[in-house]
DNA sequence: GATTATTAGTCCTAATTAGAACTAAGTGAG
DNA sequence: CTCACTTAGTTCTAATTAGGACTAATAATC
């Protein structure tokens, strides 16, 4: 049980983020899928539902509800896919480019404070550490 | 941006062990929230719904709803407090008291397996690096 | 080429989520 | 004591969440 204080810290350390991210992501009148979606698309070409699925880890049934809220805000829109018609492609307007532009860079500012307390080396090492606990939980649930 | 790679690895991190553990609490028929304020019950005198929400980070508006479903399955009870009249005391009852006792030791095992590849001592490190970057975080937050 | 299996997305359901309004009950200042 | 303030829980709303059923389209296999 010696496990026990570290994950209640990755739990905890994970919503302490959130509760910093939500209200400052609230404040320019989305949500956090919402702004998750904008920023994964900004700057990239259009890409299908799987695809921004698997960036933002929304599972499909999620996304699909997500997608209409922004399509409804006029800030995405969902395309035929040339190649596929399976799938759509999925693109920012140019209201949601704007808002990307307008909204990526301002909470980028805000999360960067959080993290000034750490060193260089810190992230590194705090990074890499959990990836390897992240990757040894992987191998087990696919198990 | 230099802090972009571990903030994508904290949710990562989440996630990964989300995943890993909630269809093992799926297979007891709990929801990852109920089992979270059984285990919290277990072993403890009846406490408030604002000392349950608390030690869970559930706020009170979801709790209500999960000791709604929790009551209906017979798990646990909401007892008047003698102490004082706004509150309630929320214990186990037998049958959840059993299901603790069955439950709790058996999920303990499962998410053991999970930490097993780190020493002890990295867990240690991981534990305050991560203790490090959230009361930083924290800090903000209050402004 | 026909059949089978897989993939993409939507729709549906039950549960969670935060936050705000609301009620009831305790606390404190005068 | 009385009025303002705080606290405990419930109720309500809008959004998310996962997962399963479903449809349409593509891929794979024989």
């Amino acid at each position: 049980m010696e496990f026990l204080p570290l994950l209640r810290e990755i739990v905890k350390s994970y919503q302490a983020f959130d509760n910093y991210s939500a209200p400052h992501i609230k404040s320019m009148d989305l949500t956090p899928p919402q702004f998750d979606v904008i920023a994964t698309l900004g700057n990239q070409p259009p890409m299908t539902c799987k695809s921004l699925g698997d960036k933002t880890l929304i599972t499909k049934g999620t996304l699909t509800g997500i997608l209409d809220r922004l399509e409804i805000k006029g800030m995405i829109e969902r395309k035929a896919n040339e190649e596929d018609a399976r799938s759509q492609k999925i693109a920012l307007t140019t209201a949601g480019q704007a808002i990307f532009e307008h909204t990526f860079p301002t909470h980028m500012q805000h999360l960067e404070k959080a993290f000034k307390q750490l060193s260089p080396q810190q992230m590194v090492d705090l990074t890499s550490a959990l990836k390897q606990l992240r990757e040894s939980i992987e191998k087990l649930a696919t198990h």
